[in-house]
DNA sequence: GTTCAGGTCCGAT
DNA sequence: ATCGGACCTGAA
């Protein structure tokens, strides 16, 4: 089935290209990704966003995984209450803030550390061909990402063909307590942010930032602030005494709009 | 050859 | 508690 929703609502480009994600591609004229086992396509024409690759019976899926039930004019509007804020959502409106798989995001933002993201998505792309599964119907030969479950029992020595480096390590020990249920994601999901950032943060190579980025881009807590060295340019600048009122409760939406904006105007200064 | 990139760990104060 | 240096890898 196709999903369509208008493009004023949803940016595929501004949302696939803010950094939450690393396994959506552009192509000439749309974006193909894979995420929940499946390969999904994107276009945009004529003021129309299609989403193809839908099975029928997972649209209720697709809307969640896409946000495409939530009206962010409303978020827009609380947020231009500050200059700034509404500068940046003006530049960059249409972001929707993804709910992608817990334990893909997980490993991705570990090693997302102190990385680039060309880089960042080649790992993430041989784990997922090293250990993830064809997806059958699919155009071109694509790799699910393996569920923990999968990766469970597996040594450093095993992802030496990943050439993550010192990352390993934390990956490895991502999987062990995944899996041995020390950290579970349905707890993760029912607790407040600081409790569930305690919790991710048990395990070895998420700090703040990773957890924050977890907590937001897989488990939508919208009051997650992942603070990387993006946001933190911005927050010495803009908002040296901390985050103005209007973001209470959506701090993270605030965080992707200020993330794309001051990405996007230092591309422009750059060139 | 050097530097740098979506941070975190670890050991020294 | 806070702070600085080290860290795999590979592209610029």
């Amino acid at each position: 089935m196709k999903i369509c929703v208008s493009a004023e609502q949803f940016s595929p480009r501004r949302t696939f290209l803010c950094g939450q994600c690393f396994r959506w591609t552009e192509t000439s004229d749309s974006f193909t990704g894979i995420a929940y086992g499946r390969q999904i396509s994107v276009t945009e024409q004529n003021g129309i966003v299609t989403i193809d690759g839908v099975p029928d019976n997972e649209e209720r899926l697709w809307r969640q995984y896409f946000d495409f039930d939530t009206d962010y004019s409303e978020y827009i509007l609380r947020l231009s209450a500050d200059p700034t804020l509404e500068l940046a959502c003006r530049a960059s409106s249409g972001i929707h803030i993804l709910r992608q798989e817990p334990f893909e995001t997980l490993l991705s933002f570990i090693i997302s550390q102190n990385n680039n993201i060309p880089r960042i998505s080649g790992i993430v792309g041989r784990l997922c061909e090293t250990f993830g599964d064809a997806i059958e119907d699919s155009a071109q030969s694509c790799f699910s990402f393996p569920s923990a479950r999968r990766l469970d029992g597996i040594e450093e020595g095993d992802l030496a063909p990943l050439r993550a480096g010192f990352r390993v390590r934390y990956i490895v020990d991502a999987v062990r307590r995944i899996n041995s249920g020390e950290v579970d994601f349905s707890e993760i999901d029912a607790l407040s942010l600081d409790k569930a950032r305690e919790r991710l943060k048990t395990i070895v190579g998420v700090g703040d930032k990773v957890a924050d980025c977890v907590l937001l881009f897989a488990f939508h807590k919208l009051d997650a602030f992942p603070k990387d060295v993006w946001v933190k340019r911005i927050m010495a600048q803009y908002y040296p005494d901390g985050l103005p009122e209007c973001t209470l409760g959506i701090e993270g939406v605030a965080q992707q709009y200020l993330f794309d904006y001051i990405r996007n105007k230092t591309a422009f200064l750059n060139n």
